[in-house]
DNA sequence: AAGACTGACAACCGCTTCTTC
DNA sequence: AGAAGAAGCGGTTGTCAGTCT
């Protein structure tokens, strides 16, 4: 193609650009405009192709770029988009005004491998005897792709973007709030009390916008942040602390901010009945059912959670 | 002191998508 | 409609400065 063919030309100059080769680029461009690049190189002088021009004037060169380490805040979007679009750069790079889309790629890829050298917290923490009969049992019914690479980075993920303090709660469902199903219902329910610390009889309902729950005479705050690309592929508009219906077809409840990555490993499983995953202190386990037999994998190890969800939902097993 | 390692980021490559004729 | 070129995109590699051993 084109731009293959143009970089094989002879006499044609590759690698870091000099200050001087900029100079005329820049030059060349405020000058002229870059209608087509292909062009530019021999009129601005350059023993460039047109497509490494372009990336240079794109990437470093234009003059509404930003440069600089990421703010916080820049970090916390990119981390939501990305796990909301997936590595779609250009798209993320679009909701970051004057970062480029090759900048936002390096940031990620040196970002994720500086989290999978780092231990986890949740994944260095001493189980209780309770948790290592819990770990013990799902152990032997792990899958082959286990604590997989992707599943260890996805863990980071989570704990960065659903920190999860002890008191919160936090949950999304296997639908639209309008059409919870009276079986998700009871388990919900049921979830709901033991995690918000509520007495049986206290009643809770999700307010109307989405964004609190109110219980008892309490009005109670999540804390996560849920995205959805499931059905439209556009991108849900994202919002600190507001609670979003997730579409997890079948998935019945999902407790602990991992909406996406129940999905996802849902999906990979060819999951079709129904999945689960109990995760108060901190992400463990996606359980499913499929004729007849148990599928279970982990998130992040270790659940204080897990003999009570398995006394409640034996249907688990 | 020197070589190995690491992180940041610039640039390239190959493929896909868009545009033009 | 479809061929060809241009532009866009994401994965990968290269470069270099700083740090570690």
């Amino acid at each position: 193609m084109g731009h293959h063919s143009c970089c094989n030309q002879q006499k044609v100059k590759r690698g870091l650009w000099s200050p001087e080769e900029d100079e005329k680029l820049i030059r060349f461009i405020t000058t002229h405009g870059y209608g087509c690049w292909s062009e530019v190189p021999e009129k601005a002088g350059l023993q460039r192709c047109g497509k490494s021009c372009r990336l240079r004037w794109i990437n470093y060169l234009r003059p509404d770029i930003r440069r600089g380490r990421f703010t916080p805040e820049e970090e916390k979007l990119i981390i939501s988009l990305h796990g909301a679009v997936g590595n779609r750069w250009a798209h993320i790079a679009s909701h970051l005004p004057g970062r480029t889309d090759n900048e936002i790629k390096n940031y990620w890829n040196s970002w994720i491998k500086k989290k999978i050298r780092k231990p986890s917290r949740t994944s260095t923490k001493t189980l209780s005897s309770q948790d290592q009969t819990s770990h013990l049992e799902f152990e032997q019914n792990r899958q082959p792709n286990f604590l997989s690479q992707d599943l260890a980075v996805k863990s980071q993920l989570q704990e960065t973007v659903f920190p999860l303090p002890g008191s919160s709660f936090i949950f999304d469902i296997d639908s639209t709030f309008e059409n919870i199903n009276e079986s998700n219902n009871a388990r919900m329910d049921h979830i709901f009390h033991e995690t918000a610390g509520l007495d049986s009889e206290s009643s809770w309902q999700i307010c109307p916008n989405l964004d609190q729950v109110q219980a008892g005479n309490q009005v109670l705050q999540p804390i996560a942040m849920f995205t959805n690309t499931s059905s439209s592929g556009l991108l849900t508009p994202l919002m600190d602390n507001v609670m979003l219906p997730i579409e997890v077809q079948s998935c019945g409840i999902n407790m602990g901010g991992g909406g996406q990555m129940a999905l996802d490993i849902l999906q990979r499983n060819e999951m079709n009945d129904w999945g689960l995953i109990d995760t108060q202190q901190c992400p463990s386990y996606v359980f499913w059912e499929q004729a007849g037999q148990l599928g279970v994998e982990e998130i992040v190890p270790c659940s204080s959670n897990m003999e009570t969800m398995l006394s409640t939902y034996p249907s688990c097993l």
